[in-house]
DNA sequence: CTCATTAACGCAAACGTTTGCATCAACTTT
DNA sequence: AAAGTTGATGCAAACGTTTGCGTTAATGAG
């Protein structure tokens, strides 16, 4: 088949071990043999077998990335915070010679089996799991394998066992809150999808704190749940009903936010005119929005960067503590929000 | 370390090979025999070595894919129509049990290198390459190691040497302008990215046959080519200090189409009543939009779908017969566009 | 009862690397 | 000049599978 380093060593008229030891670029080995072996290689067109360099060395320098799984499968993907995410481990990975590999699957257990073929094939070094949630395998399984993985996300269980990469999502979104609330709107309503997330819970922690501070009582009324695009409608309606209709929104994710936006406009208000807009997510979407949304930049790139900045680390120094990275959200402002007082 | 199969051999009082045979059920086995190795490997919870098995096998049961390039360094992963693709090929991939193992480079020489990694060091089994492109070397180089693959787009040079998956852009293009036609507007801009692109050549041709059709001969006025974002403000500024500016706008990508659609509005102009709009790729993008874009729904899922369907037939069969597939494209008229002719 | 057939399994050689240890020549040192 | 040191390379055993071929015992045919 493919030439080997046997070959090579046959044609340089030196042993396998040398070779070798030019490929890793050993100082043990003599510059004019390296260059010999080099051309000699060079001319053969030699390519080491990653398979064979895998087996032996008990690493492939790949990593796996667990994609969130979802209900709703259309979302996982088309999802861009999954794809911004990548991005960020792709250029870390890059940088550090490691290969990426996904999973595939589309059910929570097809995803499990992924993940165990994966490590238990050893075909990876170590993982980044893309979600945190409640009662999951994966986790676990990962700890008992004592692989090292980072997990982008807050898990909820085992917390001071693995290392994560999050952002603070209740402080963000006191600030999102806040930021409103600098703005004079005194009426803020806030929109999550499923509340069996941490992050929904943790966002509306913080919506409560902000409004808290500024001595506002918590009104259920303003506060609700979208576990399908269908409820954006009700839930607007109700919103709008209301004695006091909400000023400002603060909205969980960019597609919900475009959804909301849509269903104001259907209802013959404007962003921001009549209605504030503050939008979880800064992405494409938000991006390419009419108004383009005020929007929480979670940095998800750097979510992904540092996440993978985590796993490698953790692979060259296993006792690494396991610290947890807590990465910034700010806000952006941009088209959909005013001030209640014109200054 | 790990168990291995000489451990659940010596535990079931077998030779390895049985073990092995075991593993991939071979009929040489008794019944009796699987029984009791299955039973040992469950209690010592063996898994196999995929290394090892890659090596002997000269497979890995993973399919690597080459991720577009792009100068725009952001739209890459952002670009929906990445994300749907790979979509596509995962799910495909995952029903016959292969792994994905994705590019990490950012420029064209390191995508060079990282696919000439995963190919000569027998990572992958095959590849997909997602995009089509003059003068590129991957696909000279897929050739040249034999190895099987399909790229996504037309390849431009050894077209029938390759086995390729795509739309048929220039009829696409032709629906999409004689849709345009048939609500009576004569004058249709045409604007694409990069025409360096296979695809942007293939559009603006079926663009420009179904003007033909009607008789109305190529105006270069009416054809632009945006490389970076600002450029549309400019693009557009030309269109519309025309003395008959276009009334309709073909455009090559759903991105564009959000940032002409903000300009436009800019210019105090609306769509679909001033300009109508039609992009090719009907992506998330196409549907948050307010108004949704009328788009060219290339079923982009289906195109990662039936390239992973390539590679593995070709795989498995290495003599099949490189046939191209074609997924038909169609428009699907949102609310962007409208009739010149009160009906 | 002998011989051919088959079913079930073991042997051992691959697959292509890496790496600890041994070797050996050429230099230093004393 | 003998002993020790260093530098450059080779040997061979791993790493964990797979698989062609050989062996054995049981079965069937004649």
């Amino acid at each position: 088949m493919a030439v080997t380093i046997k070959d090579v060593a046959k044609a340089a008229n030196v042993s396998p071990s040398t070779v070798s030891r030019v490929i890793s670029d050993s100082r043990h080995i003599s510059d004019k043999t390296k260059k010999k072996v080099r051309k000699v290689m060079e001319e053969l067109g030699y390519h080491i077998n990653l398979n064979a360099r895998g087996l032996v060395r008990q690493s492939t320098k790949t990593i796996g990335i667990v994609l969130k799984y979802s209900e709703n499968e259309a979302w996982n993907w088309i999802n861009p915070f999954v794809s911004e995410v990548i991005q960020g481990i792709s250029a870390h990975c890059h940088e550090h010679g490691y290969s990426i590999m996904i999973t595939t699957g589309r059910t929570e257990k097809e995803i499990y089996s992924d993940v165990v073929k994966m490590v238990q094939g050893k075909q990876v070094d170590g993982m980044i799991v893309l979600y945190a949630r409640k009662e999951d395998r994966v986790v676990p399984f990962l700890l008992e394998a004592a692989i090292p993985f980072v997990v982008i996300g807050k898990p909820v269980d085992r917390i001071h066992e693995v290392m994560y990469v999050d952002n603070d999502n209740v402080q963000a979104a006191k600030d999102a809150t806040a930021f409103l609330l600098n703005q004079y709107h005194r009426k803020i309503g806030f929109i999550g999808d499923n509340p069996s997330f941490q992050v929904i819970q943790d966002r509306l922690e913080g919506y409560y704190k902000a409004l808290e501070l500024e001595g506002i009582s918590k009104n259920p009324a303003y506060v609700k749940f979208v576990q399908n695009p269908e409820d954006e409608e009700k839930i607007l309606d109700k919103f709008l009903k209301l004695e006091h209709p909400p000023t400002a929104l603060v909205i969980s994710s960019p597609l919900q936010g475009v959804g909301v936006l849509k269903r104001i406009l259907n209802h013959g208000l404007h962003v921001p005119e009549d209605i504030s807009v503050v939008v979880f997510n800064k992405t494409l979407i938000t991006e390419v929005s009419i108004p383009k949304l005020t929007a929480i930049d979670t940095q998800t790139y750097q979510l992904g960067y540092e996440a993978s900045k985590g796993v490698i680390e953790l692979i060259h120094y296993p006792d690494t503590f396991k610290r947890s990275v807590i990465i910034s959200a700010r806000i952006e402002p941009k088209e959909s929000h005013r001030s209640l007082q014109e200054n």
